[in-house]
RNA sequence: GGCGGUGUAGCUCAGUUGGUUAGAGCAUGCGGCUCAUAUCCGCAGUGUCCGGAGUUCGAAUCUCUGCACCGCCA
């Protein structure tokens, strides 16, 4: 079976600006894109912008541009920080772009060949004075839920999509498949949603125009979730077999906040049904972030934004802490204080300085070349077993998408690391000419965990993981796959005598 | 209002099918080393395991109940 790999970010509305809850989403695909590829697959790890819509439509007139220039604007914002962050997706989608268009309106068809699309009449309850718009079971006794005043009916022709129709399919696949929705609490909250009730879902409206037409019939366009949620399969080329289509559907992971999850959970499994194709194998909504214990919003002005924390903090850094911080899954607050406490302690005293000393003993000891290691003792023996323990858990960690629990097994080793150190005392050893070997032994250990380590990281930290590699005198490229058993680094490897990785910050 | 979840060390949490002195990381205190980014290693803790009742030889773990907080739906 070949190995390939499929993930997703959700596309980005352009009607928003970056900030740090797209970033912790793209941030954990990547990570799991570069382990897969580090692990010998074929990865497509899709991302894009989601740009239709009449919030759009209304932003740009405001300001005088076209929605499509509006959207080109925004767009490269998000593209200029996914560079910054060391993304590395293999496309990147706009739903204003032809090959979505040719695609959403293939899936409209089919569906609608099925006789699972039909035209109906949506209706809205409009409170003037609030300017807002309500649906029927949001009233209370008809009136505005807001203001109590009464609200009138609006109503126009559109599109519905025979959502009902599924609601059982669903819940045998959800019942047959226990992984599909995760984390596990949400998915027995859009059991309890599904099993409510489905209703026909509104796919179209005729009250603005900046959006993918209805085939063959333009007064509509096709209304936001039907047209963002199929960018899924648009990206691959749907509706072509061929190509990344036939290899890579179904997807092995849509990733997405929390806000969205019926979404992709209910809707989006419902088209595919309806079109026949299979099913997403796994949705995994992930939490919020709050600011500094308060929830980020715009008028309190403590939205962060990403690219001040890489300018400040390095991306690395920023990295390492998202994905190490929170168990994905949870919301998770974001401190200045605490983030600046984990790169102190993880990064810089824990991982950074076992580079350090490990790299500086060498150079002292052996001068810049790797010694030979002599016979391992029963200790070495301990210390060495932990790796391959440690790629194993690994491996099911990721799939679990578990990127915190992921970081702390790396942490493990380096704490092994350390610890073995103290416990040879290699200083010791030097003063001893009858230890060389041993001494041989004990550094070339330390190296070449170093190697593992640097492997591991590499997802999570590639700047720092390539740097580390180098340092050690390999291929900063070097994957997983090949690599990945103990002692691969062969004696004789001229090693670098490290510079700090990661310089400890004053905190005040 | 309906359904579900959570409540364990100062903080963030782990505790498998009920079983010996309830754990980890961080923070705190003390000790050790000197290769290293004043870094690292060791030791020490403290806990009415939310309250109450029950089942049991035995409950953080099961049952009932009360309180608090959270999520989804309405």
């Amino acid at each position: 079976m070949a190995k390939r790999f499929y993930v997703t970010t959700p596309i980005y509305y352009v009607n928003d600006v970056p900030h740090i809850g797209h970033a912790y989403t793209t941030l954990a695909c990547d990570a799991l894109a570069r382990y897969k590829r580090s692990r010998g697959y074929e990865v497509f790890f899709l991302t894009g912008t989601d740009e239709h819509g009449q919030k759009v439509e209304k932003a740009a007139e405001a300001k005088g541009e076209t929605p499509l220039e509006l959207a080109d604007r925004v767009m490269m914002r998000f593209a200029a920080l996914w560079d910054k962050l060391d993304i590395s997706h293999t496309d990147f989608i706009r739903t204003s772009q032809e090959r979505h268009k040719k695609g959403v309106c293939a899936l409209f068809e089919t569906i609608q060949a099925k006789n699972d699309i039909y035209l109906g009449e949506y209706v809205d309850w409009y409170c003037t004075p609030c300017e807002s718009f309500w649906t029927e079971t949001q009233l209370l006794d008809g009136n505005c839920p807001d203001c109590g005043r009464p609200t009138q009916k609006l109503s126009e022709p559109s599109y519905f999509f025979r959502m009902s129709k599924y609601q059982q399919a669903l819940l045998d696949h959800i019942e047959a498949n226990p992984d599909f929705i995760q984390p596990r609490s949400r998915r027995n909250e859009i059991v309890n949603f599904v099993k409510e009730g489905l209703r026909d879902l509104s796919i179209s409206r005729t009250t603005f125009s900046w959006g993918i037409p209805v085939p063959k019939d333009d007064a509509h366009v096709i209304y936001v979730w039907f047209d963002a949620l199929s960018n899924y399969i648009t990206a691959l080329g749907y509706p072509d077999q061929e190509g990344n289509f036939g290899k890579f559907w179904p997807v092995d992971v849509h990733v997405i906040g929390k806000d969205i999850l019926r979404f992709h959970s209910v809707y989006w499994p419902t088209f595919l049904l309806a079109a026949g194709l299979p099913l997403p194998k796994k949705v995994f909504a992930h939490g919020w972030w709050t600011v500094e214990g308060q929830k980020m919003s715009k008028s309190l002005l403590n939205v962060v934004e990403p690219n001040m924390l890489v300018d400040k903090f390095g991306v690395d850094a920023i990295r390492y802490f998202l994905l190490r911080e929170v168990p994905f899954g949870l919301d998770g607050d974001f401190s200045q204080s605490a983030l600046m406490h984990r790169i102190n302690s993880d990064l810089a005293n824990d991982l950074g300085n076992l580079v350090s000393r490990s790299t500086a003993m060498l150079h002292k000891y052996f001068g810049a070349a790797l010694p030979a290691p002599g016979a391992l003792t029963e200790a070495d023996q301990t210390y060495v077993a932990r790796f391959p323990a440690a790629v194993s858990n690994l491996d099911e960690q990721m799939d679990d998408l578990a990127f915190s629990k992921a970081l702390q097994t790396i942490w493990e080793l380096v704490s092994a690391s350390n610890k073995y150190i103290d416990d040879c005392a290699p200083w010791a050893l030097a003063k001893d000419p009858a230890q060389q070997e041993r001494l041989a032994t004990v550094i070339y250990n330390l190296i070449e965990a170093i190697r593992v380590i640097a492997l591991l990281v590499s997802p999570f930290m590639p700047t720092t993981g390539a740097k580390i590699l180098t340092i050690v005198g390999c291929d900063p490229a070097s994957t997983l796959e090949a690599n990945d058993q103990w002692g691969g680094l062969q004696p004789g490897t001229p090693i670098e005598k490290a510079a700090p990785l990661f310089p400890r910050l004053e905190i005040e």
